[in-house]
DNA sequence: TTTCATATTGTACCATGGGACAAGAACGGC
DNA sequence: GCCGTTCTTGTCCCATGGTACAATATGAAA
């Protein structure tokens, strides 16, 4: 394997020692001093990997940077590593979704463990990540008014419904149908409602306004 | 607002001062001396509330308790609140779903504000809950052939094909399916599709076997 | 044995979805 | 002005879904 370790801590030689040992394991490592760095050279979320992070860095701190990372929508999962464990900044790091807190000094067994476990979570979410957002640039290919018919054939309307909401004829919304199911990439109306709902893009409208 | 406090600490001494604290705060109050007590006069998740959980006392520990009410599918929201957090315990809770990690001793203020978010929590979860739940005795409700009808249907499957895979008649699959959208209360496929989605009950299914 | 739930199937008939074939109108960019 | 995209609409025809009206068969429960 050859995932991608991105350190950011602001002790040299605490880096160094890291770098070793985790070259030593078999990783590929990045190492920063501060958060600013990391997000200067934003690491490409495309290969497994994961962050390891000190919470009081220079600068931004270790879960203000994870704050920023959650906002530019980053799948690298973050496990935290400090001298310093308050539960606070533990329960808000963990409740924001980093995969791991650990203090130093930790042994390399532990720590490999947490790195492998935070790798491979990174697999899951990064593939899940790619799925959707394929989904969603197809959606994204949609004509405004061929959107607004995606919207009420997911919730269950018909052509002649559509056509009325829409104020339009019955023949037209059977053609911005079939550009929807085209563009779309699906052959069944379950397929359709069944990206809708992944995409949280329905509004399960079971009542027709009358 | 009537919220319902579930307290589980070994100390009586403790238990009493918390009680008269959140009684004083407009709560309902029960006290708990172990684990065991708690499971068995396993409170209501009907009613909007959430456990104050003690980390170190006699018997199943706190985090075991909050393993055991996950398995018995509690939507109660747990605060953890011990005098000693170590790192690795407060992270563990966490992950497990506990909707806060406090230390004693603890201002009052604190504690009422985390017993605030984990109670409109629990209102969020129970109500989530209960629709699932409506749901899935709708599901529950479908005999046998009509779940195997079901699952096609919402993996897009067309009546030819169902009774095809079956080996039934078309005719047979109508039948069915009109029983299917009766018992799920559902108008449209997409409302059957959306259900299906919610409930992981479906195959995604856009490939038909050949 | 009778009764009920389940599974099955048939014949019409109508509503809806969807494709083939064709084409007009509005708008923005080259 | 010409071209491409988008939105629009029409007719014909067929496939599919859905309903009404009926009916048979099986197995378990009363």
């Amino acid at each position: 394997m050859h995932a991608y370790v991105h350190i950011v801590d602001d002790d040299p030689s605490f880096r160094k020692a890291l770098e070793r040992r985790l070259k030593l394991a078999g990783y590929r490592v990045g190492t920063y001093a501060s958060a600013r760095e990391l997000l200067d050279q934003l690491p490409d979320d495309g290969e497994a990997g994961c962050i390891l992070l000190d919470v009081r860095i220079p600068g931004m701190s270790g879960p203000e940077l994870q704050r920023r990372l959650n906002e530019l929508e980053s799948t690298l999962p973050i496990v935290f590593l400090t001298g310093h464990a308050d539960t606070a900044t533990t329960v808000q790091a963990i409740k924001a979704g980093a995969e791991d807190f650990l203090t130093k000094p930790i042994a390399s067994e532990q720590l490999i463990e947490a790195i492998t476990r935070a790798v491979a979570r990174h697999e899951l979410v990064r593939d899940q990540r790619t799925r959707l957002d394929s989904l969603r640039a197809l959606l994204a290919k949609l004509t405004p008014r061929e959107r607004q018919v995606f919207d009420l054939i997911v919730c269950g309307r018909i052509n002649k419904q559509i056509a009325h909401e829409l104020g339009t004829t019955e023949r037209t919304i059977k053609a911005h149908r079939h550009q929807v199911m085209e563009k779309m990439q699906v052959q069944s109306l379950a397929e359709l409602v069944s990206i809708a709902e992944r995409l949280g893009a329905r509004a399960s409208g079971g009542e027709v306004k009358a």
